[in-house]
DNA sequence: AACAAGACCTGCATGC
DNA sequence: TGCATGCAGGTCTTGT
């Protein structure tokens, strides 16, 4: 589920509710997530005071006084949202943290692919996470001409590549799909057949719907919710993503879905090649 | 070394 | 109605 723009819209979101509160209780009611929650985790919460919320690609930090970092992934299914006070554990709440002005921040993860992890200050380097992480095309300063060479190294789809986080961080398979789409570029097309002329179209289409997405408050397919439990609306503006069969908005011509290394692509036959 | 397939989970829609 | 199947926003591990 959350790509880049629904963590940036989480981290909007949550920021001014959680900013130089201070962590009172912590609750771990299912620690089996991507990595097992270790044992020690509520008791060194405890106490923290949340000095600031950043993101990495997909990842939220938050940052915490001691420097230390709460480091979170949602995976496919994860949300966090803020209540004003305590409320009842509903089905796939996993942690709970209580903050010192009665709120409580609620990790839910159906799923259970996400990721919550403590890290102390020296060690948020070691963190093969965070550490092999390529640029964040609306973060770093990524310019054509590397993302050209990247491309140019490789025979695997194009989509593919733009999925490698170690390559561009932050782009999952909705906002792949639509950047090839407004690149006019085929997602099964190798790698190294982009043409340079497209590789700056496909980096302007990248930001530009990265950017859209994020004003939007991101996608909600079905069940995405920022940190206060509301929807994000950029599924309205999706123009290929699960549309098959439905027309082309440019051409008319009906959107095709194929299933590269597993995940679904969709793109217009007419407009992309 | 690069790449694909499988594994990890639950929930929901679909079709018989 | 119930059951089986396939699919879902991600990434880690395993094997070729």
């Amino acid at each position: 589920m959350p790509e880049l723009p629904e963590v940036e819209t989480i981290r909007r979101s949550l920021q001014p509710r959680v900013l130089g509160r201070c962590i009172v209780e912590v609750e771990v009611r299912e620690p089996r997530l991507r990595r097992r929650i270790a044992d020690n985790f509520a008791a060194r919460l405890v106490g923290q005071r949340i000095d600031g919320i950043e993101r990495r690609a997909k990842y939220l930090l938050f940052r915490l006084a001691s420097g230390d970092c709460l480091v979170a992934h949602f995976g496919m299914s994860g949300t966090i949202i803020v209540h004003d006070t305590r409320v009842r554990p509903e089905p796939h709440d996993h942690v709970r943290l209580r903050l010192d002005d009665g709120a409580e921040l609620v990790l839910n993860d159906p799923r259970r692919f996400g990721l919550l992890l403590l890290v102390a200050a020296g060690e948020m380097n070691d963190l093969a996470e965070l550490r092999d992480l390529g640029v964040d095309p609306l973060e770093g300063d990524l310019r054509a001409e590397s993302l050209a060479a990247a491309l140019r190294r490789s025979r695997r789809p194009v989509k593919n590549l733009l999925l490698d986080q170690t390559v561009l961080a932050g782009l999952g398979n909705i906002y792949a799909t639509e950047a090839l789409f407004r690149a006019g570029i085929r997602p099964t097309r190798r790698a190294c057949r982009v043409r340079r002329a497209e590789v700056v179209r496909l980096l302007d289409s990248i930001r530009a719907v990265l950017r859209e997405a994020v004003d939007l408050g991101g996608s909600s397919i079905s069940d995405y919710r920022d940190g206060n439990g509301r929807p994000g609306y950029f599924q309205l503006r999706l123009r290929v993503y699960d549309r098959k069969g439905e027309p082309c908005s440019l051409c008319g011509a009906a959107i095709r879905r194929v299933v590269q290394t597993g995940r679904s692509s969709f793109y217009c036959p007419q407009c992309q090649r």
